[in-house]
DNA sequence: TTGACATTGAAAATGAATATCATTATCATT
DNA sequence: AATGATAATGATATTCATTTTCAATGTCAA
């Protein structure tokens, strides 16, 4: 889904939930949806503030607390005790494979791997939402 | 490893690090070592003062740190705000299925997700050295 | 036995995330 | 357009997990 259609769906979403919308909500979703991944709270109240600096900290947490709640951005934790919200790709779900010598990542998706995790779920009476999977190991030029 | 075989491995970690011994880390890893799985640090420091109740919760602190990087203890962040540490299974790798509602975490292993992570590998030219799968959604319980 | 220094427990400090509250903004209804 | 119910905001306080501080104690090589 691109920008124009998250934020058509967020708009939906609020409808739905009976809130209403605000000028400042409205800047932080699409200064979020205009990032690429994986981006804290904090880099994302910069951009926020380079643009409008009078919105507060505590409105860019409810804001991503809704897009959270609402489908349209993934609350990640990477293990540095922040936690990074990830702005759902163009075309759909993703994983990473990375490489524990250079860092290069790449992306995949494998939708016999989604089967067999809807399978697994199954298996122990789970309704999955989301999922993470990522493999770690030495890419070509550094195995 | 069993426990007493991690015991030696600790103790062999701190003289490689010219740390000392104490009765209150011993007794702390010990405990670990004989939890199954993903126990928080409120969890390990009951366990604990169950038998000693002097301990100090920062000293729980202090040996799972010690621990984890050790390498025998896994710290993982499962997004409920609390770090969970997993006790180093004795027949190798695991994945994890999570309850965003009550916490509750089942592992499981899956040989054909394990398959086709390697045929993915192969296309992208990486050679997998390990890979972290995590399922969230609801239980059965709270779905 | 001694001395350097690692370890401990209690308490204070930190830092991310959430809650509170007075004020302002939104929007369906008049 | 005005009203009124209530959602949203921003500043600040609070919560909660984790880390740090510090004085006292324990460890261990010399």
């Amino acid at each position: 889904m691109n920008a124009a259609g998250k934020t058509e769906a967020l708009k939906s979403y609020i409808s739905k939930k009976g809130l209403r919308s605000s000028t400042q909500r409205d800047f932080i979703a699409d200064t979020f949806f205009r990032t690429n991944t994986h981006i804290s709270l904090e880099e994302l109240l910069n951009r926020v503030r380079k643009k409008n600096s009078a919105i507060g900290y505590a409105t860019v947490y409810r804001t991503m607390k809704l897009l959270t709640d609402g489908g349209l951005a993934v609350a990640r934790q990477f293990g540095d005790g922040q936690t990074r919200y990830e702005n759902l790709p163009a075309e759909g779900h993703h994983d990473h494979i990375i490489c524990i010598k250079c860092s290069r990542i790449e992306e995949f998706t494998n939708p016999e791997i989604e089967a067999l995790q809807e399978k697994t779920a199954k298996r122990f009476g789970f309704k999955v939402l989301n999922h993470k999977l990522e493999l770690y190991g030495y890419c070509s030029a550094c195995a």
